[in-house]
DNA sequence: TATGAATGAGGATTCATTCAT
DNA sequence: TATGAATGAATCCTCATTCAT
């Protein structure tokens, strides 16, 4: 009978069975985050349409809310995890040794490389600037995503106070200049999602994007 | 003198009479386009309520429609609108006399000071490098736009040239930094309209702006 | 002074002028009309758009609510005003001599060819088979209508019946037999409308309608 | 026997369940079409009110945008449905043994009696007539039901061609005939729509429509 | 009297969220 | 647990009618 026949031969523990159960739930969570990210990143938060993301993702529409309250809450997540990723890809670039402007160079390099293998996960930066337009963002969203910001600057703040410090730049607040080179940064990347400022540019993104660098730095050079 | 007119009566001429209705549709037509200002730039073009547009202008909700064909329209007057203003003063403000620093930082102080004083017409530049977000748009409409944005760059770039000319700065191509410059100016202004980014300076956003002046001229000099 | 001076020269008597503003209203009453029924007779009731009855008219919208009630009342003036024209021109045919099936020829050439030249005034008869379409038409407008069409089928009846009383055409309740007759011919005619109609036709429409008659007065000889 | 199937309980297979959730679908399809049929036969298709449709049907206005894309659609899915339904049936009827006149007034009969039990199906044949009033339905609708249309007038001109052969009609153009009385036969049903051709008819439906078939045979005869 | 600007009720459509199975 | 059908609030847009000038 069926009922008393194991599903299937193999002995598991009650234990394993948790675990693989466990997986599963959290491979379906990926799924989605990953459908979730497409559809945001394309649409924006207010034209991003549930329906598209839970077919991305191969699950019915109402599976999405047994792994996440809400649209909010899923938007969320696809920042959150996002950023985790590249910040700690942008710490350990940054830790290596080296003169300050060697430095500083070697992560911008890593910024604009993993820009060109992971455009997507740069919309984060792009909706920190323009929280604006998605307008109705549940309070406390932000303040997940700032951190990760914040803590971006601070990793350049960190090299460029080091480089005052050792007289290869110039006395300045680092802090601040960190937080314009990020600012420059980020402004050139996203030029690329605008075809007008694409079609106004008239060498390369990457020429034009280390030729800032460039121009950063020996504006800070000692 | 005015007072001297007849105070009223019939003795208005009919061409007088048509005169004070045009005024007072172009003016209705404005408090619509403020009201649409408001709304648009506070929660973005998808999010925004034609029923609160209407009601902030004071009118019903078909009168708007009398003036603009669609809320795509509406938005499109709105950026052209803002833009138009901007232009002509940058114009000005650019053709003055002085070393090429001397003028680029006229230019730069110009920008910051009507963007004090007009922050929300600053919203055309956001438009424009976030024309993915609006996507509906009429075609045609976004030419309009990146034009404006072209004739900026120019202006920036004629300054450099100049200064490049006259060894003032060094050898570089001048488009493509005046690109630079202008991506860096409109990234540092947008920045306030995030609470996010906000809380990230640490100097008031006029400070910043003139040290990344700085730091750019500094870069730039022969 | 222009309050003494005529406005021009004729000495107009008071009622000479009274009556040509009277005539003067009256043709602007018919421009109302015309525009009207051509609007109406494209779109039907539900679809016409009273902005384009007005521009057609060349007269402001509100100027048709001096002129009629409603748009309800403006359509039902429509329809009685080509309702009587039609009327009175088929008496005048179908009154003249000759067998009765020669004057049933006569009114359904007559009937034909006004189509042909005032195809326009023949949705008259599809308004009254297609009420349903309509809908929401204020009661009493049919009552009006309906009596055209009982005086068109009046008609018929008169010139069979005397065919019958001539032993010209056999037996039988002439009303009912006019009333076949009649929407026979409305609905040939108004097979032009549909275009899947028209593509079903293998004749022309004069050959089909003219066979039509002839099918008609065959079944009915003595 | 149904009353030995299992009562209920836990032991319903998956597939059962499938079936069951299928029927149910289809059975609220059916609701909402047959609700929709109600509205748009009554009020047109232009002043229908999905509001009304949703409401008789006992569904939420959504929900009828999860069964049929637009209103027209729904329109077109009512016309179709009952015009199959129809075609079906006149085929029987009209490939029996007789003389042409006893198969078309076999055929007649089976009209006439298929109008009294389904008026509202009828409403397709209105509906091809009048596609003008429609307008806006999607490109190809109108060839499905025109197919229908053509369908009908064919199986008419079969049997007229070959009264037409056996000489028990006279010479004509089969097709052109069979279209005449094709016409002729809905436009007397359709004389039910309007309450004023209602109130002009003086005998009963019934017999209007067989003495305009006796007529039609009797024009032909040969 | 004629105008045309203003009105606002009404209607189709979308989509995040709920919930019975 | 996963499903997907059902929901209904929300929103853009239309247009007959009114009314101040």
């Amino acid at each position: 009978m069926k009922t008393t026949a194991p599903p299937n031969g193999d002995s598991i523990s009650p234990g394993e069975n948790v675990r693989r159960r466990a997986e599963k739930k959290q491979a379906l969570r990926q799924k989605i985050l990953e459908a979730a990210r497409e559809v945001f990143f394309r649409d924006g938060f207010m034209a991003a349409n549930l329906d598209e993301v839970a077919q991305k993702a191969g699950v019915a529409k109402g599976t999405l809310y047994r792994y996440f309250e809400s649209k909010a809450e899923l938007y969320v997540e696809v920042l959150a995890h996002n950023g985790e990723i590249f910040k700690l890809r942008m710490y350990e670039t940054a830790s290596g040794s080296g003169s300050a402007s060697d430095r500083i160079r070697r992560v911008s390099t890593f910024y604009f490389d993993h820009w060109v293998r992971n455009r997507d996960y740069f919309q984060i930066f792009w909706a920190i600037e323009n929280q604006s337009v998605i307008g109705e963002l549940p309070p406390g969203v932000l303040g997940q995503v700032s951190e990760l910001w914040a803590e971006c600057i601070e990793i350049l703040a960190g090299i460029i106070a080091e480089g005052i410090e050792r007289n290869e730049f110039r006395e300045a607040d680092a802090w601040e200049v960190a937080n314009i080179l990020w600012t420059v940064a980020n402004a050139l990347i996203q030029t690329e999602k605008s075809a007008t400022r694409r079609s106004l540019r008239r060498v390369s993104l990457e020429t034009a994007f280390n030729d800032a660098i460039s121009l950063f730095l020996r504006g800070m050079l000692a």
